[in-house]
DNA sequence: GCGTATAATCTAAACGTTTAGTCTAAACGT
DNA sequence: ACGTTTAGACTAAACGTTTAGATTATACGC
């Protein structure tokens, strides 16, 4: 594979005028650049990024560590980090760590060799002193989905609380009193804000926190199933369910048909995150719609910004969700 | 941040030794390595690993080049292919084409440039050109999903034909003989194969193939939208459609629903690809069952066979796909 | 006790770029 | 006509590793 010097040597220039006509970084006479471009397509020379790197200490690579992104919501997600990168030059490194800490840890530690110039980070909630160290090191991380509540960093995520408020408070104005939910890792943010925004809208309508209604589901669908099942287990069911994610809603539908628990007219159903389909099945899905590429796009837009050196620009963005009332929610009989 | 020479100095070695130890290439005492462990310890020493690909000329990258991750299929088909990556110490870099021909010459380029291992390759299926240029250069490349038939390298791709001539036998079956199908772009390969083997179980049942009833979807739901809306304006509709691939598929059931066209009791569907909620939204979906995580997985494996050297090891492997029949389809009325 | 094999370490040259600092020659101001 | 600026090009030193080959010290065979 030809080198610069290979470069150099057919356009009879030195290394540094064909660097300087690469990178446009210094003046060169128009006949010499023509010179050197017609050079670099005879040889088909492409840069090696190694050496750049190696050189100017920047790969021009964004990390994205995630659970999973086998999940559509980190997908999406992943492809608006992936076109805001590219818009800017950069490409971008995937990571899954399946929600263990000793994965994202390597995973971290992989990051750091590779020199990457930023990161973007869906935290498992157990390696905060690992990326407390990184950021200190001047490692640039913006949160996205989630963030560790210990640490200081800019984050993307969405809005949680108040999707969670009113997907629940959506159910009570058709009259439930009884609202199950299914949520996911306890250790996660957003486990935590969505509860909070259930709970609120709980008490805002003077209804009482039932600590049987709260079932954990740990994100996945199978958690999921056993959660919807336990609270069909309780003598007092619920009338309806709020299925903390995408994974958990399907894992609840699952389950209610498994039981033969009819949908909506048994029990009324409302997931967070969106669905492409969701309104051409039946039941057509109530659900807090996310917007998963646009938190991609933001989040490496807000690390761009950082890397650019804005002094301490940190901050945190959060992106709406919007309730997408369909056929999966109907008044209480 | 720490470098070999930092490490070395720690320890008083060589930065030689460090680099033994570091990679185990050469024997150095017990107790001299205690003394870079330690060091590299205190240091927080993490390998450059710009510094290392120029020296060995091995990024341990390989390149993921898709039209979209954020599809649900390909979103599993990269989590295979990274999961088996990471097993053996490789990272990957994705590239969303977006099926476009410019953008995918760009990412080969880039590739290119970052000296990536080897990669994996859903092609447009219109820079063959430069594709053949890169083999002959030395890329390692496995094509996965589709391959370009003028291009001779390794591929993984599911059983498109005989997918397809299942789903459309199920159909024939249940005493469909209009049948409508919607596939995706013309010049993919499995648009092709899927198309063949359509036609290969009507021909096997002794239906004429009415061209009216073969439309072109785009691979995409609005496109499906509209072959969909273009099948049922035919003066003799069909009462079945094959829809090629999954999002194709729920622009096929969107429009039904538009049109107040009930399935399965006046259209029956298939689909190709299934979907993790297809069994519990109505109508459940019947569908040819691809297995992308393992068209991933394999596709790397494919890949590092070919890095270690195995003189010209070359195959097609084909991932089988299973039919699930479920309630979208039902006899013809 | 002497040559030799072996183990442990070191030296130094790559790998392919970028870029600060020089150099040359032509253009310019007065 | 002469010093000064400027444009264009070049030289060479980094960047942080790996690794072939050299060097030294130690053990071994006899």
């Amino acid at each position: 594979m030809a080198t610069i010097r290979d470069v150099a040597k057919k356009a009879e220039v030195s290394v540094a005028t064909v660097s300087y006509v690469v990178n446009g970084t210094r003046n060169v006479a128009p006949e010499t650049e023509k010179r050197v471009r017609r050079a670099m397509e005879d040889l088909e020379y492409h840069p090696n990024a190694a050496a750049q790197s190696l050189r100017t200490r920047s790969t021009h690579v964004v990390g994205l560590v995630v659970s999973d992104i086998s999940n559509p919501f980190f997908a999406t997600l992943v492809r608006g980090a992936e076109d805001c990168a590219r818009e800017n030059g950069y490409s971008i490194l995937i990571c899954n760590t399946s929600e263990k800490m000793e994965d994202e840890l390597v995973y971290l530690q992989l990051l750091s060799r590779r020199r990457i110039d930023g990161m973007l980070l869906a935290p498992t909630g157990k390696n905060d002193g690992m990326i407390r160290r990184l950021i200190e090191r001047g490692m640039h991380i913006v949160f996205i989905d989630r963030k560790p509540d210990s640490i200081m960093a800019s984050s993307v995520l969405s809005e949680n609380e108040e999707g969670a408020y009113q997907a629940t408070s959506h159910l009570i104005s058709l009259g439930h009193t009884r609202i199950g939910i299914v949520v996911g890792l306890p250790e996660v943010s957003t486990t935590t804000e969505r509860l909070r925004g259930y709970e609120h809208a709980l008490s805002k309508s003077g209804i009482t926190l039932d600590g049987a209604l709260v079932t954990y589901g740990g994100s996945q669908i199978e958690g999921a199933e056993l959660a919807c099942e336990e609270l069909f287990n309780l003598p007092d069911r619920p009338s309806a369910v709020f299925a903390g994610n995408n994974l958990m809603t399907i894992g609840v539908m699952k389950q209610l048909r498994k039981l033969g628990i009819r949908c909506p007219q048994d029990v009324s159903v409302v997931g967070f995150d969106d669905f492409e389909w969701a309104s051409c099945f039946e039941p057509t899905l109530t659900a807090v719609a996310q917007d998963p590429y646009r938190i991609g796009f933001a989040a490496v837009e807000q690390l761009f910004k950082a890397l650019s050196g804005e002094r301490f620009h940190m901050s945190d963005t959060r992106i709406p969700t919007q309730l997408k009332v369909r056929g999966s929610t109907s008044s209480r009989k």
